[in-house]
DNA sequence: CCGGGCTGGGTAACCAGTTTCTAACAAAGC
DNA sequence: GCTTTGTTAGAAACTGGTTACCCAGCCCGG
């Protein structure tokens, strides 16, 4: 189905160098001792700046940050310096002097999901508003790595944001203190003080369930997510209690996972489910799942009707557009940050938020087959 | 198409306040000078962990990086007075001392573009098997914020990397010293010595151009992208030259956008033109536009032949799948750490690359319609 | 004419690490 | 036994900012 045309050669232009050629072989340039490891490029000090316009350091800094304490004529003359000298405050040392980054991170379990992308943008432009940056670190569903990672990225910025994070319940609150000012976002930490952001998921699940119903579904496959994702652990569980509580739905269970390719992979299983209905854990999924069905050559929803989770931009535009419980992914984002806003000045964060997702009925759902029910 | 259930109402629960009680009404709880405006949290210095193992702090420092030169004995009671009180080196100050961050950034047009959420993922892996962190920013497609962003995110990091930055050329090459160690993505600066990674478009753009002629198609309309962006600019340039090279081409222009909905608000226009296929800026402006068509009640490729730009993930997905041409998204943005890294330790930074894209023909492509030809 | 309040700006003490230089001591060589 | 060499660890000077504190000078009122 997809010719190729030539393929991913590369051409080869050129041969660039670092910035600073090697204007200095071997000693160095001033003469005195040269300590720093700092590769070179000088770079004006604050200390530069007030010789240069005959000033105290202090000075400077308070002409830097607009300290009205300073006369109009001297803070003219310090920015002449300061403009002469092509003078940048390190914003290193203003953030050791400081005791503050003004930057916050992000940890996802996986980059590639529109999910957590979502989340980003949301944060990222949240922060921006508040000239806060953002550092992203992805832990590839790697439980382990995930904590250190959460430590570390912790350490270089002022507060974390953990994205669905796939940390047991006992070491996330032994971690929590470590990690504070800490936002979590599609996980709780009941009894904690950590402010959360979650998914009402049981909801979702219901009314997805109660839409396959409606159409005549009784027997149910469910493609689960990642074993250690909650969101994964919320909705199986709201899926079984769900069932349960309707005497003839049968439910079957397949381990799967997160991604486009695990949904892809399931496609077979499914089949031999003999399920006429299959609840993936994520649009992802749904989507692999979608596209190994229609290699199979089964229709959906003709055959077999197929539900995602989260709404995640294209699932409306596959084919066919797809069934799924949408919920408001930038909105996390961006209330992860005015929390985590709220703790860096030290108040309270607020309301724990509880969303609702939202049952978007599109074209992968239908009547279960004739014959079938 | 579409039936909701349920909006987006959030349920309250509960009331979390910051880590930090309020152990501490007025005063300090340390009676000395507490001059720091960092809120609390003691967190041990250097300085103390030296005092509890009794040693100096230039010994902590040799033992906490692994210096070789402390005897095994004193090592070992400095890492238990470490442990002992939860240290921490603090990494700002020790990036003041070292003149080095660890972390790089990333500046992108749009974080919701698969093209650049691919190369986020690929620096941000690769960054991190050296022990680099990735800062992230988004110029939301504007120009003037662009620069600013760039020189505000390189201030905090070691290393920049712009993907398809947007500045103008002049201002571009102004700005690449104070921006330097800079490698940039989707972009070249002809004559400068900064690395850059970038794709060939006009080949791109000629595969296509061959594909959809040797389909029958005469009469071409063009989704043009952001003004700023060099892309659209290569793109353009590129199928101006290949149509005004075929005598019986006809090309119209419409200026689009480079997202779902620019592409979503031109499927009228598209129809006015007359042309009987579309060559989008890039794959979202595709969808878009595939979408759009399909509301208007035009098959494709039936009636409209579509054609995008990237091979981003879900392109392969749509109804129907859409022929375009596939760049490797990942690969950039790793090449772009390889650079960045030579860089960073003052050597050269290799070859520049220039990668061929891959035309890959799915089914949004076909022969022109009977009579249109 | 003199004392007090206000104001602008310098001094120096921080922030928390790293690293050079040096001194003390032990072992080895003569 | 005394010098030479080699190792450890400490003192202190750096990284580049911020800011509490204080003092000089001015203006003003008594």
């Amino acid at each position: 189905m997809a010719a190729t045309l030539g393929g991913f050669e590369m051409s080869l232009t050129g041969d660039r160098r670092a910035g600073q050629p090697a204007d200095e072989p071997t000693g160095g340039s001033r003469p005195g001792r040269r300590r720093s490891a700092r590769p070179d490029r000088p770079s004006a000090t604050i200390g530069r700046v007030a010789e240069a316009a005959g000033v105290s350091r202090a000075t400077v800094s308070r002409v830097m940050n607009g300290s009205p304490t300073v006369a109009a004529d001297l803070a003219a003359r310090v920015r002449a310096a300061a403009e002469a000298l092509n003078y940048e405050p390190s914003l290193v040392a203003r953030s050791l002097a400081l005791g503050r980054t003004s930057t916050v991170s992000l940890i996802v379990p996986d980059l590639s999901n529109p999910m957590f992308q979502d989340v980003l943008r949301g944060l990222s432009h949240a922060a921006a508003t508040r000239g806060h940056r953002l550092l992203v670190a992805e832990s590839n569903e790697n439980v382990a790595e995930e904590a250190i990672l959460a430590v570390e990225a912790r350490r270089r910025s002022d507060g974390l944001v953990l994205a669905s994070p796939r940390v047991p319940e006992a070491e996330l609150r032994a971690l929590s203190d470590r990690l504070a000012p800490l936002v979590l976002v599609n996980r709780d930490l009941p009894g904690s003080n950590v402010p959360s952001l979650s998914v009402d998921y049981a909801a979702g699940i219901a009314a997805i369930v109660a839409h396959l119903r409606s159409l005549g579904h009784r027997r149910i496959v469910y493609l689960s997510g990642p074993a250690a994702s909650t969101s994964n652990r919320e909705r199986q569980a709201a899926l079984r209690a769900t069932c349960a509580a309707e005497p003839v739905c049968a439910l079957t269970e397949l381990p799967c996972g997160a991604t486009f390719d695990d949904g892809h992979a399931a496609a077979r299983a499914v089949l031999r489910s003999g399920a006429t209905a299959v609840v993936a854990f994520n649009d992802m999924v749904a989507f692999g799942a979608l596209s190994g069905l229609h290699e199979l050559g089964i229709g959906v929803p003709r055959d077999l009707s197929v539900t995602g989770f989260d709404d995640i931009p294209f699932a409306r535009y596959t084919t066919p557009p797809l069934t799924t419980a949408s919920i408001p992914r930038n909105e996390l984002g961006r209330q992860a940050w005015d929390r985590l806003w709220a703790l860096l000045g030290g108040g309270p964060a607020g309301h724990d938020v509880h969303f609702q997702p939202r049952l978007l009925v599109r074209d992968s759902t239908g009547p279960v087959p004739a014959g079938r029910a």
